[in-house]
DNA sequence: AAGCCATATTGGGTAAATCTAAAAACCATG
DNA sequence: CATGGTTTTTAGATTTACCCAATATGGCTT
């Protein structure tokens, strides 16, 4: 089953955003994932429903096939097994990964993520706290919330961090609330929806919506 | 100065092919090396003439700029930095990293190879013993002559080895000719070119011409 | 139920990289 | 120096992944 760069990325989008909305993907939804126009994203959507990967309804939305998903996982495997190198073997920052995994993730052979997973100790979770597909695309879920849903004056401990925009995750390296630290809440802004927190055992900083929606803790 | 994938294919064609030749490429030679036709290749070569990477004259061949020479020393970087970390980190065998890396060495990041370089500890050889370009493209160059132009019965070290083919190296390796080796010529046969050699301190081998061609020694 | 609007698709075109087949240039040799 | 053979280039098509503009669809409102 030979994949392009470009199908596989549209797999991993439709893949992502199914994920969020939980049942069919909208076209231009992918659209703005992946940089592009709605027709372009039709065309495509046709392509990968002929090799079979997905399923479209015309106007109704697409959803992964069995084969689709199955490939899907495959991509993000790669991806974060490589985020895993880069942040543990090589000491990049877990900021500046994603686009080179982005990179690296196209590569095929079966015989160099079996030997790169053994060499990384078969790692369940990449630097950011997303579970890593093993090679039959089992993945471990947690069941998680958001700073947003916690109850306050009680101590969580960050599993992982949903938006990963580089700037972001740079902001959250600076005030360590990076996967593996202990947060509280101890109030919230309802004016607009900020809170102050602590981490670790350091004074009471204030994060704003955005942060407090993107910080995952165990539920 | 963003270039294609393809591009790059091209620049290293052209980059190993007028190492052989020492002189200008032709274009059927390029398409051989990248098993395509002359007629594509003259239509790249257009197009890297207008990018002022290579210098073409119509029915004359072609050869790198310095620009174009810069770019090539620098994919081959990343070629040779990839084949050492899968052959020493991640424990593949030399003789099947080559298609792994040629997909490998189209990532682009200049922090990703600076940080691979220092993690592999600043190798300057790569598993078959050919030099790895530093950042500014220079690499050691050593003189070597093939196991073909070798005095008899001296003892010599393997330093590196031409044909990058998979069964070729597979070969090697099972009769232990590989860079680090010590080897004597016994004798030649002049009439096949073969040669009765030892490799370390084990019985003579009988090696065709071609596996003599391909050894190189320091002379 | 009719109209409106956001969303999605079609149709027609472009650019990159390829191919085949035909023409052009080079070169070797009688 | 003409002629044949090889090499290289051109010309014209194809495929993939895009885009824009125009059209179609479905859902929401009134």
């Amino acid at each position: 089953m030979i994949r392009t760069f470009t199908e596989e990325n549209y797999l991993k989008a439709i893949f992502k955003l199914s994920g969020l909305t939980a049942g069919k993907v909208s076209t231009n939804s992918i659209a703005e994932e992946l940089q592009t126009k709605a027709s372009s994203v039709t065309d495509m959507l046709k392509k990968l429903g002929d090799r079979n990967l997905v399923l479209h309804t015309r106007y109704q939305g697409v959803q992964l096939t069995e084969n689709g998903q199955k490939c899907a996982l495959d991509i993000v495997r790669k991806h974060r097994l490589w985020e895993v190198f880069l942040v543990d073997r090589l000491g990049l920052g877990w900021e500046e990964v994603h686009d080179i995994a982005e990179q690296l993730e196209h590569t095929n052979s079966d015989k160099l993520y079996e030997y790169l997973d053994r060499y990384l100790g078969q790692p369940r979770f990449d630097p950011h706290g997303d579970p890593i597909p093993d090679k039959s695309g089992r993945m471990e879920l947690r069941s998680q919330i958001s700073l947003l849903d916690v109850e306050t004056d009680v101590s969580n401990v960050v599993e992982g961090v949903t938006d990963h925009h580089p700037d972001f995750l740079q902001y959250l390296q600076a005030i360590q609330l990076i996967p593996g630290s202990s947060v509280v809440v101890n109030r919230r802004f309802s004016f607009d929806g900020s809170a102050g927190i602590c981490i670790g055992n350091g004074q009471e900083v204030i994060i704003s919506r955005h942060v407090a929606a993107n910080i995952l803790v165990k539920s």
